[in-house]
DNA sequence: TTTTGCTGTTACAATTTTATGACGCCGCCG
DNA sequence: CGGCGGCGTCATAAAATTGTAACAGCAAAA
């Protein structure tokens, strides 16, 4: 099972983003647009965390934070509080109502999910797995599972490690002997060559079904992943 | 034996999900359509809780509940009362008439099953088995008891205790050493390599009748239970 | 265009990792 | 005491993964 984030938000297009990131980082949704619906699904469906808009047409964000907050089977639940501007006056009365954190709008997608994770991994470490994504595709660390698509990548681990480097900096050209360093370890000694190889295993791995190659080679420095070429 | 559920819903489909429910996680089951027959299966059968719709035919769930707690014999079974709506006053009847639990339709069913083991712990400690479930794969944990499909599964302690683990998080790769931790305690010191034989002593138990082997090997990782390769 | 250096690709042997069957030990029960 | 079931370990087979060498191709420099 995967933790399930109540979104709270009565601008259909906010919730939209967010129930997409969230779902493309492996979480269940739940979505409350009126302050009165959250109360209720927040109790309902017991969710692991809440990201709670601060203005809402009926009952403030703030007052549905105390509320939570205030009840001891919804205490724990975390609460990250988002708000348009970022007016200090604001920060501090959100986190004094109790909120875990705070997330000024706009913001982009990837922070928002750090701070998800963040706070998941606080709360409830076993619900809190790691997933890299880049273009279309999607590394799951906790289930050593990789997809392209809706198709699933076989890889073996060294394959695996050297995908994940790639993924966690995308875009960024890693020499071999920083992808040996970082995938092989320091303490090994391979042939600088032998990624070659790897990247081409690699290659043919990803590339399955005709999917356009997304290692760039970088003549004389080394490799990375990347959108285009 | 196990606890017995009373449905008392006039709609067969919801009955039928109530019911496929219920029994998937071990619990006995007896159904009512109409106001009278629950009160007179509620004594005769003597259920150990009560799911109860709020909508019936002839009497009202509040006026049913309201004489369950009026009887000695059943004033003290559980009830959860089931309604479509989440009107806050109905939810307040509810509560008022004696109800144990409200749940608002439409529900997950993770949810009711998860408010039944709770009411039953409270009311019957030793009837309220943790039940895991995944794919065809039932493992019913206080009784010690492990089903694939309708087929009986018997495993030693220790594959007990290994799929245990395995099936608490679904998908997941543990590696050998967290395996030992979980499986077999931090203290004792056994191989890593034990690992392997008792996954194929558990493989070979579960596999039986030629059903598909669900526990996916991840070289140089460990081990997940997953329902493809 | 030729040269030179780097990279892509393939094949293969070596190594590592897992699966499996067998064995002996231990504790329990009859 | 003897049998039995469960368990940990080992030996060996089987499978997957990996490192390297060799060579073809290609791009940039001369």
């Amino acid at each position: 099972m995967s933790a399930l984030v109540l979104i709270v938000e009565d601008e259909p297009a906010q919730v939209e983003v967010l129930r997409y990131n969230l779902e493309k980082n492996g979480y269940r949704t739940a979505v409350a647009h009126v302050g009165e619906e959250a109360l209720m699904l927040a109790e309902e469906e017991e969710p692991d965390l809440v990201i709670l808009d601060w203005m809402l047409p009926d009952i403030s964000g703030i007052e549905i934070c105390r509320r939570l907050k205030s009840q001891p089977k919804t205490r724990s639940l975390p609460v990250i509080m988002l708000t348009a501007r970022g007016e200090e006056d604001d920060r501090i009365r959100g986190l004094e109502s109790g909120a875990d954190d705070y997330v000024v709008k706009p913001y982009s997608p990837a922070e928002m999910m750090a701070r998800v994770q963040a706070l998941l991994r606080r709360s409830h470490p076993e619900l809190a797995d790691e997933v890299l994504h880049y273009s279309d595709i999607r590394m799951d660390l906790g289930r050593h599972r990789v997809t392209r698509g809706e198709k699933s990548i076989y890889l073996g681990p060294t394959e695996f490690r050297l995908l994940r480097v790639l993924m966690e900096r995308p875009s960024r050209v890693f020499s071999r002997e920083q992808l040996l360093d970082r995938a092989w370890g320091r303490e090994v000694y391979v042939e600088s060559r032998t990624v070659d190889v790897h990247i081409r295993r690699l290659r043919k791995a990803l590339n399955i079904n005709g999917f356009r190659d997304i290692i760039r080679t970088v003549r004389g420095a080394g490799y990375a992943i990347d959108e285009d070429s």
